[in-house]
RNA sequence: GGGCAGGUGGCCGAGCGGCCAAUGGCAUCAGACUGUAAAUCUGACGGGUUAUCCCUACGGGGGUUCGAAUCCCUCCCUGCCCA
């Protein structure tokens, strides 16, 4: 059996290594514990933390031991790392609520079950710290001038936002959590995202410094779309984990749009598929990538929402798209209550219920422009009412431009 | 604490008394082309019971003026230099 760490490599999470031969070698004796932060900065992830999270998954199939930490304390302090801004601070309140979803979230993922992988808060530890203490005990072990060098501050310092202290203070609590982590369930590996680097680095020093101990650190590169743009980031906001935020159909559609430069990366770090079948299905050309990119869609949506609903997106979409299916169930709708419909409404008002546009005035300028579908016909009157003779097999399909659809029924 | 320079629409960045809902770039959206991809071209791009009418908007508040993003006062925030 293939070291965890080729497996990684191979797959293209690795960016940096603390120390790559050594890591190697602990790696061949599972079980190694390791963990990752995660921001409770939402009540939910979205789909950039899939890269820490499916590290995590390849770790803890090859019988390694995850931590996954919520960072419940640091959140209270906010991350400047790779920030051009300063974030706003959460509550406390807001803080557990979020972590709470987070977990539920990862579980997907990971076996979390106190033994064979672990969830923990730092807020437990951070929140009772005394500040004197503090700097007496860990603080003395940092070096201004060297933390001044790090990357992670370095483009805050230089851009005209600035530094806050309290940002400042942000690289000291995660070594400290490193520590912790080494201290309570020798934990010996931190991972995360390229911006976390330095601070990876302040934990292993820390680590090493106060228990004379070598800890490790592996980051991932930080993902962007070949277009340049944060990975999960859609012009529409992130795409999330949770289903509430962005539907297990709008989830599927996400990754059906993958750039083509970006189908084998993305097919490495968001699906077990072997690589060999990674290599097979990207090696296609032309129209034929779509194929693959069903495969990347429903083996993503499979992995986060099941396979049952992923198989229900799949429908959708290909209802949609292709008109092989007629199972539209899956895709975003809107209930109408059918006295309303009878009455009649106009059109601009029911594209604005069904979210496919914002105001009135957009709803307008998209009917002008030629991009609103009824029932796959262009709408071209401004003020055309949709009736109930509108309905077809009990329901309307709404389209705004080439592929954001939405779906009309009604109830009496 | 003192001096200087700044805070403009999702971002960058012009404007410096009326012609400003605010030049330009990026992003976004639509259309054409196509493979639910990319690139390219064209158009749109604050909101409102579509009106050449109203509302909201140039860090917050107050003021001068017929009229302010533009001038004055004050508060808040940021950077740089000095302490």
């Amino acid at each position: 059996m293939s070291n965890t760490l080729d497996v990684l490599q191979e797959r293209g999470f690795v960016q940096q290594c603390t120390d790559e031969a050594a890591l190697h070698k602990v790696l061949d004796q599972p079980p190694v514990v390791f963990y990752c932060g995660f921001d409770p900065t939402a009540d939910s992830l979205h789909c950039g933390s899939l890269v820490p999270i499916m590290a995590m998954a390849h770790l803890q199939r090859a019988g390694h031991t995850p931590i996954a930490v919520i960072g419940g304390g640091t959140a209270l302090v906010g991350d400047p790392s790779g920030k051009t801004e300063l974030r706003k601070l959460l509550s406390p309140e807001e803080i557990a609520r979020n972590g709470q979803g987070i977990l539920a979230q990862i579980q997907r993922y990971l076996t979390l079950d106190g033994t064979r992988g672990l969830f923990v808060n730092n807020a437990d530890w951070l929140g009772p710290l005394r500040y004197i203490d503090f700097l007496r005990d860990i603080g003395r072990h940092f070096r201004v001038n060297e933390m001044l060098r790090a990357e992670a501050y370095k483009q805050r310092l230089e851009r005209e936002e600035g530094l806050s202290f309290i940002e400042f203070n942000y690289q000291l609590l995660q070594a400290y959590d490193f520590l912790k982590l080494y201290q309570q369930h020798r934990c010996v590996l931190q991972i995360g995202g390229d911006d976390q680097w330095s601070n990876i680095l302040a934990g292993t020093d820390l680590i090493r410094k106060l228990e004379a101990k070598t800890a490790w650190g592996l980051t991932f590169p930080l993902l962007t779309t070949a277009r340049g743009d944060k990975m999960g980031k859609t012009a529409q906001g992130a795409v999330w984990l949770a289903a509430e935020r962005t539907s297990p159909y709008d989830f599927y559609q996400y990754w059906i749009n993958t750039d083509d430069r970006d189908l084998e990366r993305f097919l490495a770090y968001f699906t077990f598929l072997p690589m060999d079948e990674v290599r097979r299905l990207s090696r296609v050309e032309g129209s034929a990538l779509q194929a693959s990119k069903a495969v990347l869609a429903f083996e993503a949506t499979k992995l986060c929402h099941g396979e049952a609903e992923a198989e229900k997106a799949r429908q959708a979409s290909l209802a949609a798209f292709a008109k092989s299916s007629d199972d539209l169930s899956a895709m975003p709708t809107t209930v109408l209550p059918r006295a309303k419909l009878a009455a009649g409404i106009p059109i601009a008002e029911v594209l604005l219920q069904a979210g496919l546009v914002e105001s009135k005035k957009e709803a307008r300028r998209l009917i002008e422009q030629g991009g609103a579908y009824l029932n796959g016909k262009a709408v071209t009157q401004l003020d055309f009412t949709v009736r109930e003779d509108c309905l077809e097999n009990g329901a309307i399909l709404l389209r705004h431009g080439k592929k954001k659809f939405h779906r009309i029924v009604v109830q009496d």
